[in-house]
DNA sequence: CGCTGTGAAGCGATTCACAGCC
DNA sequence: GGCTGTGAATCGCTTCACAGCG
């Protein structure tokens, strides 16, 4: 962990933890809902609803950027979207490849969220040479052989990977071997890298296997209040249980 | 944050923590893969990095579940998977319906991951008439207006919604009031359900953001170890920084 | 002897609660 | 008076390290 031991104890900005990295993505859109309606200020109660976070968390969470805010009145929302996406590194725009495109990845070649943050897909990749040549999203397809040039022309730091599994590997090398440093991953694999590549995983089935994990209890918990069996003892006075809450759960994307 | 102060402590089994449940998919993925290649026995440090995650995790995970292995052994594949499946919830099956069916819904449907653990696509469903009767993924697309009797006629729990941000929380509405109790939210936006409805969020552009503020850091430390001035005192011992690690970082998705 | 299962220690994130400033 | 900024308390997860068992 970079960080480290730490000389200096927790001082200046450059530690922030990595839960509030997290939720920063969260605040500047809804920032950016609130500057696109002209709203000059906003206290951190109305943002942290409006992020779906506690106004607690998120007062914390600005600390570590800054003193941004104004006692008495709150944050200033050009101001802090601004801070926001510098903290991020959005100022500056990022290309990015996107490799693998069935639907997922033309999904994402269409995704209009990129664009407006400081993304840029550089290019298209597949395998599959009845692709290449063709457009999606108005991008190009091209073949994967052209990867490693594709990277080296384009400065692309950041690969995207929506291949099959059983190839996420093999790109994930390619990628890094070119140069690539921090990957996003949707295969159903733990690929691995290098230290000093940055993995973050994003996986649909496994978010839904942890909802049929919350259903299923709480089909027993229904099942448990009706016949109030001493094994039930639990169950039943919890009630609403952990349940939804505006507040952080864990999560199932990860790095590496 | 519907959760509480809640009475009882922390006490006996009914106390899988979330961290745990959400790690659960992915040593199921990892057994499965065992599984198929017919190994019988595996230890906790195998595995731990089959899994990508470290043994001593996984024995924790493994001890909230129950005592399922064998010292001096490790632990016998078919019967974890079992287990898990069965913790899980995936040994019934789990209708769900996608709601939107563009290029990320389409991807869903398409999406082997789902069928083979436990949940069966009962519906598309979309707002547009023009695809209604249309085919995806071999499976007609039926129009909104029939959301709630498919869900009633299914007995439809789960509901993963891939609208544009700005129809989610109206379908998030009709589904929670059909009675969907869990939602898989793709859409950039904040839900708010009722308590006892679980959402849990997958943003692709926030995903994105977190990568790029590490890749920022990177280069930041990059240029402060060619130039070292007291400022970069803390970036340049660190060398490799906190990176890769098969560990947990935190994650962008989140209930609600 | 090897590997699991688990108390106990450690650590980071969240929450509380209030001092400080507008 | 209202709202931010933040130490201090708390909570929950991770990691350690080893006892216990096959």
């Amino acid at each position: 962990m970079a960080t480290g031991r730490n000389h200096r104890p927790a001082t200046r900005s450059r530690g922030i933890p990595e839960a509030t990295v997290a939720r920063l993505p969260l605040y500047l859109r809804a920032l950016t809902a609130l500057s696109e309606r002209s709203v000059p200020t906003v206290s951190s109660e109305e943002l942290a609803s409006a992020a779906g976070v506690n106004s607690a968390k998120l007062r914390k969470d600005f600390s570590y950027l800054g003193s941004y805010g104004t006692r008495g009145v709150g944050y200033d929302v050009e101001y802090l979207v601004y801070q926001i996406s510098r903290e991020l590194g959005l100022t500056q725009d990022w290309p990015v490849v996107i490799v693998g495109i069935g639907n997922l990845g033309a999904a994402l070649a269409n995704y209009g969220g990129f664009a407006s943050r400081g993304f840029r897909v550089a290019a298209l990749i597949d395998a599959d040479p009845a692709l290449s040549g063709r457009q999606v999203a108005g991008i190009e397809v091209r073949h994967v052989d052209e990867l490693e040039s594709i990277i080296d022309t384009n400065g692309v730091s950041i690969g995207v990977i929506t291949t099959p599994g059983g190839a996420a590997q093999q790109v994930c090398d390619r990628l890094v071997a070119a140069g690539v440093t921090s990957i996003l991953n949707f295969a159903p694999t733990v690929l691995s890298v290098p230290d000093g590549v940055d993995v973050r995983k994003v996986d649909l089935s496994i978010e839904l296997q942890i909802l049929a994990f919350h259903e299923q209890r709480k089909a027993a918990e229904a099942l448990a209040q009706e016949v109030p069996e001493p094994l039930a003892a639990e169950a039943a006075p919890a009630g609403s249980g952990r349940d939804q809450g505006p507040d952080g759960d864990i999560p199932a994307v990860m790095p590496a």
